[in-house]
DNA sequence: ATTGGTTCCTGCTGGC
DNA sequence: TGCCAGCAGGAACCAA
C-alpha cells in the first residue's frame, strides 16, 4: 500500500533510471486506471526528455522538457518496475498497463492490480491547480509542517484524530498504517476527538509523524502485499511495525514489562483497520 | 460545511 | 478439498 515512504522510495528508483534520458515510446495498455487516461499520452511523451521527477504527497511529479509534468498516482498496488538497458526482458505480466522506453534502452512497467492509481498530463505551471493537488496539505516531512499548524488545521474538527490524520486535505502523504505508527509513537489514541489535539499534543504528534516516515524511507518502505522498489527489491519498514497488524501482540513498551500480555487492539474506524495500544495511547 | 458511508478493483484468506 | 463471502485500502463521490 504506498503511502509517502513508499512513493518516494519509487521516486529514488525511477529518477536513477529516467533523469536526463529521452521517452523513446510510451504505451498505454489500458484505456483507464482509477480515471481514463490522458488518450494522447503516448504522443505527448514520445521523444521528449525527463528533466526530474518530484513528489507531492503520494503523487509523482515526472518533469518533461517541454514544460508538461506527468503526474503518477501508485492507488492500492501501483508499482513502478525499472528494466535496465541489456538485462533481462520477462513477459508482460496481467496487470503491467504502462510501458515506458527510453532512448537508452532502459523499459519502466507500471503494474497495479487493483487499478486503483492513476496518471494525467499537466502543464507545469498548472500543478497547483491541478484538481487532484489543489486541497492537499501541508508535506509531513517540509519545513512549513509543524504543531502550530497541524493544531490549525485540526481545529474545530470533530472526527477522530485517526480519521482525520488520513485525511489529505490536513495534512497530505499519509495512509493507514504510518497513521497508526505515528499515533502509537505519539502516545495518542486513534479514537481522540481531532480538536483536543492542540498545544504538546500536536507537537508530539508532528515529531511522531516526521520521525515514523524518516524511518520507514531509510527502510525503503513497507512491503506487505504488493510493494516493491523499483528494481524489485522489497522494502523492509513491515519489520519495525510497532502495532499495525499486530493485533493481540505486545507492543514495543509493554514487552519490556515481564508481566504484561497482549495490549495491540484493533478496532475499525471510517470504515478501515486501526492498530493501537490499549496501555500506552491515550 | 463537515463527516460518514459507498464505490471502484482484484487477489487472498478463512470458514463451512 | 473446494467454493465463496468477506476483507484489504486511496480517495473521489454522494448523502445526510
Amino acid at each position: 500500500m504506498p503511502e509517502l515512504p513508499e512513493v518516494e522510495t519509487t521516486r529514488q528508483g525511477l529518477l536513477a533510471a529516467l533523469e536526463g534520458q529521452v521517452l523513446r515510446s510510451v504505451e498505454a495498455r489500458v484505456p483507464a486506471l482509477r480515471f481514463p487516461l490522458p488518450p494522447d499520452l503516448a504522443t505527448r511523451l514520445a521523444g521528449r526528455k525527463v528533466t526530474g521527477i518530484d513528489r507531492r504527497a503520494k503523487y509523482l511529479l515526472v518533469g518533461i522538457e517541454d514544460g508538461q509534468v506527468l503526474l503518477i498516482h501508485l492507488g492500492m498496488s501501483g508499482r513502478m518496475r525499472v528494466f535496465p538497458a541489456g538485462g533481462e526482458r520477462p513477459p508482460l505480466e496481467k496487470h503491467d498497463h504502462v510501458i515506458f522506453q527510453t532512448g537508452g534502452g532502459t523499459e519502466i512497467r507500471f503494474n497495479d492490480t487493483r487499478r486503483f492509481g492513476a496518471m494525467d498530463l499537466m502543464a507545469a505551471d498548472a500543478v497547483g491547480d491541478h484538481p487532484l493537488l489543489r486541497d492537499l496539505g501541508p508535506e509531513p516531512l517540509g519545513n512549513e509542517f509543524n504543531g502550530p499548524v497541524l493544531a490549525a488545521r485540526l481545529q474545530g474538527k470533530r472526527t477522530p484524530i485517526k480519521s482525520a490524520l488520513l485525511d489529505q486535505k490536513i495534512v497530505a502523504g499519509l495512509g493507514n498504517i504510518y497513521v497508526c505508527e505515528a499515533l502509537y509513537h505519539a502516545n495518542l489514541s486513534p479514537r481522540r476527538s481531532a480538536h483536543t489535539v492542540q498545544g504538546a499534543r500536536a507537537e508530539r504528534l508532528v515529531q511522531a509523524i516526521r520521525q515514523v516516515l524518516h524511518q520507514a524511507i531509510a527502510a525503503g518502505g513497507s512491503s506487505l502485499r504488493d510493494f516493491r522498489h523499483a528494481d524489485g527489491e522489497l522494502g523492509y519498514f513491515q519489520h519495525q511495525f510497532a502495532v499495525y497488524g499486530r493485533e493481540s501482540e505486545r507492543c514495543p513498551r509493554c514487552a519490556q514489562d515481564a508481566k504484561s500480555t497482549g495490549c495491540i487492539r484493533r478496532l475499525v474506524q471510517s470504515g478501515r483497520s486501526t492498530f493501537y495500544c490499549s496501555r500506552w495511547q491515550r
